[in-house]
DNA sequence: CTAACATTCTATTGCTTAATAGAATGTTAG
DNA sequence: CTAACATTCTATTAAGCAATAGAATGTTAG
């Protein structure tokens, strides 16, 4: 007679679930979807966090240990910052299988971000790998508009940084001559439109790319880093 | 001059991270999860999801309101029954990644998981592929034990469909000089497990194969069906 | 048309959770 | 050792949600 801490099928189930429920249960905020979203980005200080969230610094510490108690993301105490990161890759996996589910199952989101960034004429025409193709072989410049820590995380394969805060001042360094393609967090990241307009204000030629470094290295094409990834 | 629905950044972000939290908040209850989950082998009526996640109907219907609110599933009504369904394979996906990420993530999980099912030397030992080879050539009889209906919405190549309820009655029927492979939903379904056992007892060669038919699937193997598949 | 049935709708209860603010912890600089 | 800082902990309040039960809807069989 065998004694388990689970007696039958039905406290066998009841715990499983409950635990998968943690999933739920974490990412019913949409302010933590915003932060874990961020995060896959790379490492953020609580304060950063609560910043790009639009939340009150205790108010985002409070979300980010649930996303701690639920092990999507972890800490580091670094002086008397405390960064948080995406806890495994299988986060990043999760949020992008969120994500495609929820804009196959709601029309509406497809909406909004039609409505918002209707610039369909100037974005990117071509298929990932002749992109690729175009910035090995230096036919168009590819840029990173993100933060500089974001871009120092992981980015795309001969891609430039320049921060978008740093965009105008540092635009006159960029070539006239060349097709620049603009990138930023992903599909629903403003950087990238902010940047394309701007640059193109100033009579440059450039198409924005909807791609972040998650929706990349998803299409199975590389990355690269300026650090060596962690892992 | 713009005037959008959407007017800036940050009323974009509220809205789409809005959106996204929906799903977290349809799986963040450990019922709905398990609805969800038995869904994926099939429709069923919401008696039936009723029993099957021991609920009361009236709660069960609740449930699923909710999970029809947040468009993980659909209904359909035949005569008094109403029949609910994945709304689509994104769904599946969504909780395969989910899954994933919770055995990853939480190592209780495989605990429990280990402690339940502890029958590592009696499990299928071989690859996939390696047994729908035998099963193809018929050197095996891969059992499928869940509910007919389920069996029928979908299941693996040359199973043959005895539904656990049914097995005392009629494992006459199976061979004594072939190994058996007994299947049902998936590495947390216990049906295989008792199925596995009973055929022991009875003095069969029997092993348990802890996938589904999603495992298999997101295995990138066939599967078969009964009558065609909707799609 | 009526009875039986499957399911949903409505209302009530108690529990969980998000936001907020004040106190406490741990870290560094001087 | 103290002040300044980043973050967490604790308590409070208001809003949201799961479970339950009774009433209502829609469907079929007779």
């Amino acid at each position: 007679m065998k004694t388990n801490a689970i007696s039958g099928p039905r406290r066998l189930k009841d715990t499983l679930y409950e635990h998968f429920a943690r999933i739920g249960k974490a990412t019913s905020s949409p302010k933590r979807l915003e932060i874990l979203d961020v995060l896959c980005q790379g490492e953020k200080s609580v304060e950063e966090l609560a910043l790009h969230a639009q939340l009150d610094v205790k108010n985002a510490s409070a979300h980010l240990r649930v996303l701690f108690a639920s092990r999507l993301v972890t800490a580091r105490r670094e002086g008397k910052r405390i960064f948080y990161s995406i806890a495994d890759e299988s986060v990043c996996e999760y949020w992008l299988a969120t994500r495609a589910m929820a804009e196959r199952r709601f029309a509406e989101i497809e909406r909004v971000v039609k409505c918002y960034f209707d610039d369909r004429e100037t974005m990117v025409a071509y298929d990932r790998d002749v992109l690729l193709g175009k910035a090995r072989r230096g036919e168009i410049v590819v840029l990173d508009v993100r933060p500089k820590s974001e871009y120092e995380h992981a980015h795309l394969p001969h891609a430039r940084s320049i921060p978008m805060d740093e965009l105008e001042r540092c635009m006159a360094s960029l070539p006239r001559n060349k097709q620049i393609v603009a990138y930023c967090r992903g599909p629903y990241c403003v950087l990238s439109l902010q940047a394309s307009t701007l640059l193109r204000e100033h009579g440059f030629d450039v198409l924005r790319l909807p791609d972040g470094v998650l929706e990349w290295r998803n299409a199975g094409l590389p990355l690269a880093y300026t650090s060596p990834p962690k892992e």
